[in-house]
DNA sequence: CTAATTGCAAAAGCTTTGCAGCGCA
DNA sequence: TGCGCTGCAAAGCTTTTGCAATTAG
């Protein structure tokens, strides 16, 4: 059995054709955080008939079962990537629309402080730097 | 003139009754992050007769003139805010719905560091922790 | 007076949902 | 076979836009 098939039992979802093949997608694409729309269009251009209800549905699925992470950038839509239990923030150019993924100790050890000075502990935190290229 | 006034002069806007009803509605509130409907809500509580289009078309107006700032919480609608010059992220508590304000220098300078270690600087960021209470 | 602004209704864009039919276990 | 899943179309939500009427300066 394949390794998707698996990661799909392990969340307790059918394996599916369209599950398998938006894991699949998710998996192969160079870029790594796809838009519903673009896993849509990206089946689409497959030849997998795959409907976009379904695609999100899907997502939305796999987001629960911790298969792969939601986030909302600016722009109206969101934006999903695979979950590796490798946390990191990012940072999206505003001019090219590239996304960089990092972590920085620092920044994270101190999110819990300023947390737990109000106290709070936290339950999922968001950061994201949009930046532009440095003129050197 | 009133204070208000004078703000929406220095911003190049008409000051129209729409307009100075929203500032208003903005400085008197205390809550002080709203959504579009939060503020037509408000209004029309008091009885004055704005549609919601202008609440968002003067909404947007102002963040451009950096009177508002526009945040995109979860939760599928953006809310916004009195622009005070003074920096701040936010904490969301996913239990009561309150948002706290908080600035940490130490966060603000790695972010500034990270981008330059990429070779970009910041345009913008957006730091929101998701929190709950801790049992203590 | 004239250009900016408003209100209404319609449209747009993303996402969700109802339902009948199809497919995996 | 039976329940879960899918596709389609329709609806939901927030936000934007076209246009004629209104208003500020």
């Amino acid at each position: 059995m394949t390794n998707e098939n698996l990661e799909l039992k392990k969340a307790g979802l059918k394996v599916t054709l369209p599950r398998v093949k938006i894991l699949n997608i998710l998996e192969s694409s160079d870029t790594r955080h796809m838009s519903a729309e673009d896993v849509y269009k990206s089946l689409l251009e497959s030849g997998d008939d795959v409907g976009l209800a379904t695609v999100y549905r899907v997502l939305t699925q796999f987001e629960s079962a911790g298969l792969v992470l939601r986030h909302n950038f600016e722009g109206g839509h969101a934006v999903f990537e695979l979950n590796n239990d490798d946390h990191h923030d990012h940072m999206v150019c505003t001019e090219t629309g590239e996304v960089i993924e990092f972590c920085d100790p620092v920044i994270e050890k101190r999110q819990k402080e300023i947390a737990a000075e109000h106290g709070y502990e936290i339950v999922d935190h968001s950061l994201i730097l949009y930046v532009k290229p440095k003129k050197s």
